[in-house]
DNA sequence: TAAAAATACTCCATAGGTATTTTAT
DNA sequence: ATAAAATACCTATGGAGTATTTTTA
């Protein structure tokens, strides 16, 4: 028979106080509770653990034995529980992030370092990932909580992390290079290079509804799937392209980026509606603390 | 809350099982009751540790982070129960043992190596004690189990561990000492060394009854207070005594040991009659044993 | 005799059982 | 439709309370 916590803590508050007496006013209950249930313990433990006389109790040489025991028990069961309190807090457990390829590159580090700062007992993983297999990795739980753009599909919580403008990116000698500022409109009759239509449908989708409402179709001359790539042929004279601000660390050369007016690009925080991990929900407000503090945009 | 080992049990079994109906039929209760407790326990906690679905229950992230803790407070508490089992048994704690000090010479070397190699994690202290010194620590709880020899007072417990034979004590020259035996009586016109009268009260009026039951009153020539000393008077001449075989291993030069006919020393292991340390009737059987197992006066 | 623990009983909180409903596949 | 868990309600074990007795210094 394996005693019960409680009795294990009656066990030790007798042997402290060396009296049934006075401590079952420290447990608030009746001393022939007590009583009871020492019995009741002596006998499923087979073993006497108190000498009882007219002074009070004393411990046998095997309650002796039995006591740092049963405190180990019992600080054992309490440091089990002080562990759940961290795990429900967040503070501990593991976290796989996911960044979309185009955003790790200026996230990923500053929300690992801040995590590790703020939660060190946390297992963070990353990885970098495509929006199709970072939605995938959401869905199928191989990842807990993901760095990305909008739009995304009905079924994920989302939380804005950031917002940065959004820029016409146009060759450094393009004639509206020097603007200040530009509507969409403006750049109706140019050469655009934009992303393979079947990359993520949704933000195509996007896309369109914001070249359509500016009154125009684009003239698609080349597509390139990267960031870079897109850079690279506006570089190269080949067509101008439509970027959020921070890409403008991936190339700061031979390029000109010219914040559209009204236009802006948000960073989002998702995971699964279901996902209970708390530690989920710490390193999102890690992430979002940070993106409060520090004007994330300045890393473009 | 602490939640209490039961519910800790319950745990384990439905992480184990997947599935509240199988870990209820391990547990060999009402799946209904299990889900019951199981709710109680993750109130008290204030932390869902299960998501349940129509084909059974599989862990929460804080359930899992809480999982290897409830095994850890579970184990601690078998640890707990199998280390008052060894208490009870007498494998480990403390004994203190006491030798009387004429008996230390050849009973204490055997017994502390048996006790050694049989009980190795019982913690045994050793001391060497007059009668008058052993008779008070055993009663004042400072000696647990004594090795001494009779008559004692009546209110300690006491078991013979070996006997052997009484000697007449001779100077090597005498006339008697190539004899084989002799009687008590034969020794009546010696002359006598003993141990002075205050030595140890119940000792002498044993002696008295021994002599006066032989027919004589010995004329004593000269006392001394331990048995190298009484060895010393009888090798040099100055008169006989009578003590146990074992006395021999002190002096071998000199001296006669003749055994005297149907006379018998005890050695007697005696404790406290209250004294409830298992160790104690632990060590007290290893001793026995040592004795019925080898002729410990063959060290005399 | 006085202080402490044990015993005898009573009560009720709760662990556990039974019947049924809800939920998700 | 089926299999699992939750809910509702009932039962009964046993933890806790009150009154009293026993024990020992």
């Amino acid at each position: 028979m394996t005693p019960e916590l409680r009795q294990l803590r009656y066990f030790v508050a007798v042997a402290d106080e060396t009296s049934f007496t006075r401590a079952a006013a420290g447990l608030h209950i009746a001393q022939q509770s007590l009583s009871q249930q020492i019995t009741v313990l002596e006998r499923g433990l087979g073993a006497r653990l108190f000498d009882r006389d007219a002074r009070g109790a004393r411990l046998t040489a095997v309650g002796r034995l039995f006591l740092p025991e049963a405190r180990a028990v019992l600080a054992r069961a309490d440091e089990a529980v002080a562990t759940l309190g961290r795990a429900v807090r967040g503070e501990i457990g593991d976290v796989r992030l996911v960044f979309l390829a185009t955003t790790a590159n200026y996230l990923l580090p500053p929300v690992v370092r801040a995590a590790r700062e703020q939660l060190p007992d946390l297992a963070v993983t990353t990885a970098e990932a495509s929006i199709a297999e970072l939605v995938a990795g959401l869905r199928e739980g191989r990842f807990d909580l993901a760095f990305t753009r909008p739009p995304l599909v009905g079924d994920l919580v989302s939380r804005t992390l950031l917002t940065e403008e959004v820029c016409a990116v146009l060759p450094a000698e393009h004639p509206l290079a020097g603007r200040a500022s530009l509507q969409l409109a403006d750049l109706a009759g140019e050469p655009w290079v934009l992303t393979p239509r079947g990359s993520w449908e949704p933000w195509h989708r996007s896309y369109d509804a914001d070249f359509t409402a500016a009154g125009f179709t684009p003239r698609v001359v080349q597509r390139a799937t990267t960031v870079q790539g897109l850079l690279g042929l506006v570089a190269a004279g080949v067509g101008i392209t439509r970027l959020a601000r921070s890409s403008h660390s991936l190339r700061r050369s031979g390029v000109a980026f010219v914040p559209l007016d009204g236009e802006v690009a948000r960073t989002e925080l998702v995971w699964l509606p279901g996902n209970d991990n708390p530690a989920v929900r710490a390193i999102a407000d890690v992430a979002a603390g940070l993106a409060a503090a520090t004007d994330l945009t300045q890393a473009g």
